[in-house]
This record gives C-alpha cells, sequence and structure tokens, in this order.
DNA sequence: ACACGGCTTCACCAGTTCTTCACCAGCTCG
DNA sequence: CGAGCTGGTGAAGAACTGGTGAAGCCGTGT
C-alpha cells in the first residue's frame, strides 16, 4: 500500500485508532495485527463508516481488476479482518453483512 | 550522517543510552559499537519508538532514493544491529518485525 | 601488495500470508 | 416448506517475505 499524505493522518473511530501510515490498528491500545491486505480492506470500509460497501467496490479497491461471480475472495479476507478484531476488542462488532450487497463499517457495542 | 543540534540531545529508553552527537548506543553501560550506518538504522527507528516504520521508509532515510523491490538491504542491516545489541543486552529485545510492512523499535524484556 | 573492516549482494531456508476449494448455515422467494 | 442462492468457515497448497550465513567488493591503512 502506498502511503501517501492524505493517508497518514490518524482516524479516532470508536475505541480503535487507525493509523495509515503505519498500517496499524489498535482497539484499546492493542494492536490488532492485521496484514496488509487485511489492512486495506479494514480502511477502506473504515473510510466509508456508515456506508454500505458493494462487494465488486471492495474487490477493485484492493485487487484491482472486476470480481468475477462467486470469488469468494472478500468473504474471506472479511472474515479474518473480524477475527483479528474479535481477540483485541471482544465485545465490539465493526464489519456488517448486508445480504447480497455487501459490508458495512460501524463500530457497535454487542455484550 | 548529519549531527543537527536536534540530535545532540541524549536519549534515554529502557536500559540504553543513545548518544546522537557520538553516534553511540550503550546498554546497562556498555557501547553496542555499532557502525555509522547501524546506528542510522537504529536512531531513525528510536525516534520513532513504538511506531512501525515501513521499509521503503527505512530505505529512503538511510540511503536516499526508492527501494527496489526484494531489495534486502534493511533487512541485513535490522539483522547486525539486533546481534550488536543482543550481545552487549542480552535478555532484551528491540527491533519487532511486522510482516510485509516493515519494523518497529520498542525495547522489551524476553527472558 | 596485503590485511582489515565495513558495506552490499547472493542463495538458501523458515515462517507467514494469500488463494482457492469444499462444505455448511442462513436468507429469500415462490 | 423447499429449492436455490449467498455468505461463513476451516483447511491445504501455492506464493511470498524475512532470517541468516557467507562471499565479493571497496576504500583505507600498513
Amino acid at each position: 500500500m502506498t502511503v501517501s499524505p492524505a493517508r497518514q493522518r490518524i482516524l479516532q473511530i470508536a475505541n480503535l485508532e487507525v493509523r495509515p501510515g503505519e498500517l496499524q490498528v489498535l482497539a484499546d491500545g492493542k494492536r490488532a495485527g492485521l496484514t496488509v491486505r487485511e489492512f486495506e480492506l479494514f480502511f477502506m470500509l473504515a473510510e466509508r463508516v456508515d456506508s454500505v460497501v458493494q462487494r465488486p467496490q471492495i474487490y477493485t479497491a484492493i485487487w484491482g481488476g472486476t470480481m468475477q461471480r462467486r470469488d469468494r475472495s472478500v468473504d474471506v479476507l472479511v472474515r479474518k479482518v473480524r477475527a483479528k478484531l474479535e481477540l483485541v476488542a471482544p465485545g465490539w462488532t465493526y464489519i456488517h453483512t448486508h445480504f447480497g450487497i455487501g459490508y458495512r463499517f460501524s463500530p457497535e457495542r454487542v455484550t
């Protein structure tokens, strides 16, 4: 991921601290330990808080090109990000599924 | 490395004493004996404690220019710094790897 | 010319991450 | 309710990244 100045600004969302320049996400001070790909997914959704982003858009943003029918790459990546966030921030959910459409980022307590 | 006034201040981090003006690092009073290049790497990371610094940034800071794909210079230099620090401060780790991203300086006891 | 120290590059290996597949669960609509 | 999709999930092999030891190069001093 390119480090453009616009991405350097640190974001504070709910209990998360997002450092684009470091490709790091911290939940309550704990590192999520996302990989580069995972961070890209997380970040593109986090930039659009509360917006439902369609699968093909996500695919293009991360892999470029067009998403093929029944390509599961996005789903698998979402799963991994969810899992890592769950580890550092149990009791929170961040990525919500919109059936047949895509995903939406929005931090919510669940406990 | 240019010795600018801003870099003259002695840093105390964990069991380390860093003297930018002398390009020296001491661990519990023992000199690490870093070379100039090695000190540059060490210092640029130490200045940003707890921040993940991306490989290309490190490269540019030390060698200037752009890092080519699969250029291993940074890795090798990190290895040498780690080795010398290990000699004077066994039981400590300072430079942590962030896979696919870069390195982060943060003194930690390991023993 | 030679020895030496430091820097760069290379090759091999280990560990991590990515991609894809298969199977299952949940949702939608007739 | 049942068929057909869509998404969740775990796993395996491929692909990639970083750790490491060593050889080669270069400049300096002997």
